[in-house]
DNA sequence: CATGAATGAGTCTTCATTCAT
DNA sequence: CATGAATGAAGACTCATTCAT
């Protein structure tokens, strides 16, 4: 048992030691070396987690999506275009506070056409629709709200992210409330 | 003279094929080779107009850059919002046009700290600004516009860009009218 | 500590072979791979041991030096005169002894600007003339003996040994003992 | 006629452009093109005189044999010694006129086994052995001369002429009177 | 399980040589 | 003859992956 235990947890380390090797380099120029190293461990270990250096930037995507989920599932109760406010300001929150992780991202739109960040976009823009299609039923949307919101909200949250993470003065926590502000409290009827 | 020209010529010749090949597969996956194939000369050739691949990747974001600049430059007569509205169909048709293009800046991101991805959205965002700020003297701005609201503009449009480069299905042309409805007309007073 | 001596035997044994391949064929016309081969280990191998070809070079003089040193240590005891036909007698001996070795240093002459020929010259000069001076101070020494009798001792050394590299008819060995008469016995009071 | 003299010419200055770039960079490290630049033409026209790389080398080392032999062949008159004192002193003298010339030997040496320098080296060896067997005619010649001292002679000159190449401090116009005074006076009877 | 030495496939890059103009 | 753009063979070097210890 401790022994499984032991192996996830040991995963867990290298996948974090790959978040930050990759966020502080870029995936193109990170060796398995260099992720081994800021594990602590030897540069073999690394196979014996994972299958290929690859395999290193699936896990990491993996895991952003698994974090991704957790977020899209707690929008909790109320009004929808409440749940939805909620739910902008928590995506934009676990955006900032694994600053490290969305920088990876980057490399994954550009390097890794297998792993699928359309997916992440459609899930996010399936679960804002849905909660669109809520708030109309609830009478709280303007009529004239375009069928393409979903995909502006998306947008919004993601043009921010890239500009903070290229550029540091962009302050994206300061964001959130102008994103929410535009994108959803701008849409209610 | 003839000499010059044909230079130039080639020189932009390969540099369209390089975007064509890193579209397709990537930075990280493209071979210089795969740039002389595409372009049809031979790998020494590509070292005849460009110092090394990097330099490829390098020469693709200027020649962005450049049309970025050309766009910047066109916003034309007319109240601040509807060159702002103007602005904003511009671009997201100049990217539309030439999605190759767009679809190698994901690399550039990526792949070249040294490329100065965060120029370009401050640039953008400093165009914006200005035209926000004229239409504020011109008392047709909101009052409530958020000084974020320039960031926002960017982040619409970027984003869309990017779930459109990641998944076909996304219509960018199509967002065109949505986008500046939502963060032109918006803001209206 | 195994793992130590380990490293160090290995490195020798790619040394001994570079060696062996520089003398055979030219610095120029060796790859890297060649002295890989001749060690018995592939390619990639020499670069665990080495930072590049040159590196390789470098070691093969640097090994040169050593051994150089060495015998310049080992003048002993006895008259100035005695002391320095003992010299010149090793480091023919050594020479001679080690032809591949001799061989390189043509290459380390043509290809290796950064690598210090002219500092070896110079301590055998220094050497030679140290024990010159103390053949004089015990009176052994002709009055008449020049000023730059080191540098033709070194430099009929270094002329044989050259002779002997590019024509296997010149009998190193037996050029010793002219060598010793002529420049040594030759100059005795 | 003027084309074929023309034609010599300018055989003569790419030559003579080859041994600077040659003895400034090493003739490893020399393109083709730095010695159609140093001579004033375009690469492809070195080809138009020079069928390879490697010929220019030879042609240099040619050139060397000629100016070589035109010293041997004015030895001139007078007794043995006196004969072999002129031309040793000739020799370095040729040497150190062309420093160039003579630092493209030490490439000639390393990079190039087919150019024969142990034919140039035996010729030497061989016109001063002539020279000692009539000095010996002569009775001039010391009785206890070694078999080898023709071997020895060209030994200290080459030897001297390597120090001077790789060490500026080294005087080689100095050097000749010592050489003589060693070799040639120290050997009469 | 952990290690890190060894491997060798894969690429970039250089540059001698050719040849159309 | 002269040119210099184009070629592509050749080789240095890297690094993902394997495996004996």
């Amino acid at each position: 048992m401790a022994k499984a235990v032991d192996r996830v947890r040991r995963r867990k380390d290298i996948l974090d030691a790959a978040v930050r090797v990759f966020a502080r380099k870029g995936f193109a120029a990170s060796r398995v070396e260099d992720v081994a190293a800021e594990a602590g461990i030897a540069k073999g270990s690394v196979y014996l987690y994972f299958d290929s250096r690859d395999a290193l930037l699936a896990g990491v995507f993996e895991s952003y999506r698994a974090r991704s989920d957790a977020v899209l599932a707690t929008v909790g109760e109320g009004p929808a275009l409440e749940r939805l406010a909620r739910l902008v300001g928590e995506v934009v929150d676990m955006l900032a506070t694994h600053r490290d992780h969305a920088r990876v991202l980057l490399d994954v739109w550009a390097s890794a056409p297998s792993l699928d960040m359309a997916a992440v976009y459609r899930q996010y823009r399936e679960a804002i629709s849905a909660l669109l299609r809520q708030a109309r039923a609830e009478g709280q949307l303007r009529p004239d709200v375009s069928e393409h919101h979903a995909t502006l909200i998306v947008a919004t949250i993601e043009g921010c992210l890239l500009q903070w993470l290229t550029d540091d003065r962009v302050p994206l926590t300061d964001l959130a409330a102008p994103i929410i502000e535009l994108t959803v409290e701008g849409i209610r009827a």
